[in-house]
DNA sequence: TTGAAAGCGCTAACAA
DNA sequence: TTGTTAGCGCTTTCAA
């Protein structure tokens, strides 16, 4: 059998409540903390998570929550950066706090939504990180009260224990804009992402006040986030006034269909038109031209929500934070 | 406080042991199992994990490993869909198997990989899934002994308690090679995937048998298995050969990128050359023409490998799988 | 600073 | 079929 912290204590000849003080951080006497830590080198010991979890009532596991109807998941790079970002935090210190683990809640029906209920358990688990940013989503409301709740986007309705870590959308839609300004763009036009999207309207806004007059009202339009959104948008807004020459995209993949119509219209890029996009994805490095963008810092935001509830549990104030975004100049604009 | 064990015992007038039986399925009779049930209703009970799992041994956990270095992480759509296979499979019987959650366990570097050992206690996890079909993983040599590990993709060196969920590549290369052939081609060619893996090191050989003599050995070329390997590929097939009429290709990225030369080259696909893929992505549906490909049940070796686990912690004799590939007709070829 | 002891909520062996 | 009881391995009073 594996060493119990009973074994460990008769090793370091002192009593078991003496490693337990050491193992969490309680008065012990230098002496008795090194026999014990030498102890538990010879041993090999390790805590029993579920015997520590029962008697401590801290479970060491934070749920990622990810509710998305089938399909949509993962199908976005951004529920990967998270969960990144989350589990980089997750290292305990040494002989001071224990590893914390990651458990995974994707709920993509009625039945996964129900056995969420029932994981979503304070006895369970610690604290939950939200992945999904939807507005109006069901599951907040039926979490445990007594559960704190860190959210990696937008909070609508405001929950007791619930703090929301998001991106500052718009600084980056003004940083955008500026930058197109300073080139000294006369003609500027805005590809909105969908109405419904709420960092989406507010980047649009930023961009508006920081263009001012020099942006025709009938040169900004909205549409869905892909490649198809940015194509027929781009369309559209040629039409209207064959003389633009710049575009502030509201997604990279809005982006890329823009650039297609622009250069399949035999303009230039970035020297007719300058193109902006938005997130700093991947592939935005390596199309031609290498896209303008504004980088979105997806992976801190869920470092930044685990540290929350980190800090939470360990009886800190914390607080909603926005991180900055930051423009990434490449070809494009 | 959250009822307990003794609480739903003393409503239903029985004894603690008789509560647990019905929970885990014991010897009871049909009146005492009423009354408990009833009394778990009123309550609101609900098993507090970490107590069963000390008194159990068992975990209700299993881990799901994703070692990959960073970056490559989540780009692949793979991942999401393995776990959303897996996840699909974790509902318990209602007062039979208990819910099982799942512990994201990601390794990028060195830091996580140590965690990771920690982590995969096997009084923490009941047993883990292998998201990465990595050969040479020095992660599973690792894993404590006793931990029953199902591997998603293909296992190099043996490992007791470890068994493996593939799929059949043989047959769904032999699949897109047979559909070429009742097509009449005269002149196909292969893009196979990267050298080293060998999943399409399998197709391409079951490719090549059934072509037989009719593919010339010096139109088989190996690229990356992104879109740029099948730009690459394709424009030296091309050059080999200008009057290859059929391209059987690794991946549904390869077939883009082949698809887009062809295109640039002025032929028609499928009139002048018809397309193959592999993998069925989700965007082989929408390129133009649509592709036809093989599809790979990505989702369901997830919920096979998670069943495995389930059916050998049941005690059930398990093994090795293979899921059947299946041939997706659209317009490419 | 320490040891002793009382649980945490549950399962499982045992006797009835 | 049932109740009783002895743990599972740990944290946390409480005295000393």
């Amino acid at each position: 059998m594996k060493p119990t912290i009973e074994d460990v204590a008769a090793l370091a000849g002192v009593s078991r409540g003496t490693v337990s003080r050491v193992l969490n951080g309680g008065p012990v006497s230098r002496a008795s903390a090194e026999r014990v830590h030498a102890a538990i080198a010879e041993t090999g010991y390790r805590a029993h998570h579920s015997a520590r979890s029962l008697a401590g009532g801290r479970s060491g596991v934070y749920a990622a929550v990810i509710s998305e109807p089938y399909g949509e998941l993962f199908e976005d790079p951004t529920f990967g950066l998270l969960l990144r970002g989350i589990s980089s935090q997750l290292t305990g210190a040494v002989h001071t706090s224990p590893d914390v683990s990651l458990s995974l809640v994707l709920i993509t029906d009625e039945e996964e939504r129900r056995r969420a209920d029932r994981l979503l358990d304070p006895r369970r688990v610690d604290g939950v990180i939200l992945l999904s940013p939807h507005v109006h989503d069901p599951i907040l409301g039926s979490i445990d009260p007594s559960l704190p709740v860190v959210v990696c986007g937008e909070l609508d309705e405001p929950r007791d224990l619930t703090w929301s870590v998001t991106i500052d959308d718009a600084h980056g839609g003004a940083a955008g804009a500026r930058h197109l300004l300073q080139r000294g763009v006369r003609c500027p036009a805005i590809i909105g992402g969908p109405l419904a999207a709420r960092g989406a309207l507010r980047r649009v806004h930023a961009q508006q006040t920081e263009l001012g007059d020099l942006l025709d009202p009938a040169l900004l339009v909205h549409a869905n986030y892909a490649a198809s959104g940015g194509v027929e948008a781009m369309r559209e807004l040629l039409v209207r006034d064959p003389g633009i020459d710049a575009v502030l995209c509201g997604s990279d993949r809005q982006a890329v269909g823009a650039l297609q119509v622009l250069l399949e219209s035999g303009r230039s890029v970035p020297d007719d038109v300058a193109i902006v996009g938005f997130d700093d994805q991947r592939f935005a490095a390596t199309t031609s031209p290498p896209l303008t963008t504004i980088n979105q810092p997806i992976t801190e935001v869920g470092a930044v929500a685990a540290r929350t509830l980190a800090a939470h549990l360990r009886g800190e104030e914390v607080s909603d934070q926005t991180l900055p975004t930051s423009l990434v100049i490449r070809s494009s604009a």
